[in-house]
DNA sequence: TTGACGTAGCTAACAGCGTTAGCCATAGTG
DNA sequence: CACTATGGCTAACGCTGTTAGCTACGTCAA
């Protein structure tokens, strides 16, 4: 249940992301190009080798495979999000919060729908991410709420509305301005 | 928002399912069998050849590729589903039936994972399902709330809250009953 | 009965995937 | 000067989906 005073104060801290050397914070920055530009069928290694100059091999002296490039994409995108939402909640009211963090959560996965893809897939190893992380980027749910399961429930809510208005982007017109207002209502008391 | 006399009457009328051969049904069989038991990295076309006793080739004699495969292992869920959740609507009250769909929603997916992986992935061609499919089997949310963008609402939230706990199914050990409470809370007026 | 034809299996092969082994030039360090 | 670590390279392996071409069998017509 939603409390006065909200939007409440951050807890946890932002982690620390692992230092990456140049080359590879080059690889990451190409393979997040190649994915939003190309989708995940285009994300290969013999891709991507291309794409710095290299071949694909080589990559291996840089990163230990291809599920540890995926996670450090994954990881990029967690750290803007995540952002992009505390800072989104520090500046809303208690009355709109939900509804604002609900559109910068909507713009920010359309915007960048491959990355978001990869990081809903369910086949990122969670434990190749920085500690804390998951849990820091989804904070701002909870400062929006007040509640640890409504804001569970938000989150929930806003991931789903984002793989629907995806799938549907080409085969539905329907109004999903609609749906998300719905959705901040149902959860806005 | 939901009226009185709640759940409302079926409208959209059970898609007739594509006909069949004998041998297709018995490698959809087998398809299904496969991700279910060995999840989605050990449905390849040999490995499913091997279940029912013939070459990975052979299988292009009875469907055009794996896309059609996969579409067909879908759809076959989109039916099993659509059919639980409308009986579902059917004997719940106007007061319970957010929470027993929900309810419903959450047991189906969780005993089939790896097929709803499959079916939400977002590399599903649409276009091999059979015609209104997926309205007939979404219509049991509009048939709960009586509202076409709170019905979409509230499948959302459904499908989010049902990869979140998959993705947390080994790292997390939330109380994910009571976002599921939460859930239907937001979504009963 | 025989010939034609479609069905449904087979083997072999292709290109592309992630990944590993092994080789070699270069840069930096004692 | 010699040693070593770094980061490139080629070649190859086993896997993937998929195609081409061959063949045995069942059915149906003349």
């Amino acid at each position: 249940m939603a409390r006065a005073g909200l939007p409440l104060a951050r807890i946890a801290a932002r982690p620390e992301p692992a230092g990456r050397s140049e080359r590879v914070r080059e690889i990451v920055a190409a393979g997040l190009a190649l994915l939003a530009a190309e989708g995940a069928d285009a994300l290969t290694m013999r891709r991507l080798g291309d794409e710095i100059g290299i071949r694909a091999a080589s990559l291996y002296k840089h990163l230990p495979g291809k599920p540890a490039l995926e996670a450090a994409l994954v990881e990029t995108g967690l750290f803007e999000m995540g952002d992009a939402l505390h800072a989104v909640v520090d500046a809303a009211g208690p009355a709109d919060v939900v509804a604002a963090l609900l559109a910068e959560y909507r713009r920010f996965a359309l915007m960048s729908a491959n990355l978001y893809r990869l990081a809903t897939s369910g086949r990122i190893d969670r434990s190749l991410l920085t500690p804390g992380l998951d849990g820091w980027s989804g904070e701002p749910f909870y400062r929006a709420t007040g509640d640890p399961w409504v804001a569970q429930a938000l989150f929930a809510a806003a991931h789903g509305a984002v793989i629907l208005e995806m799938d549907s982007a080409y085969s539905d017109m329907s109004d999903l301005d609609a749906t998300w207002r719905a959705l901040a209502r149902a959860f806005t008391t």
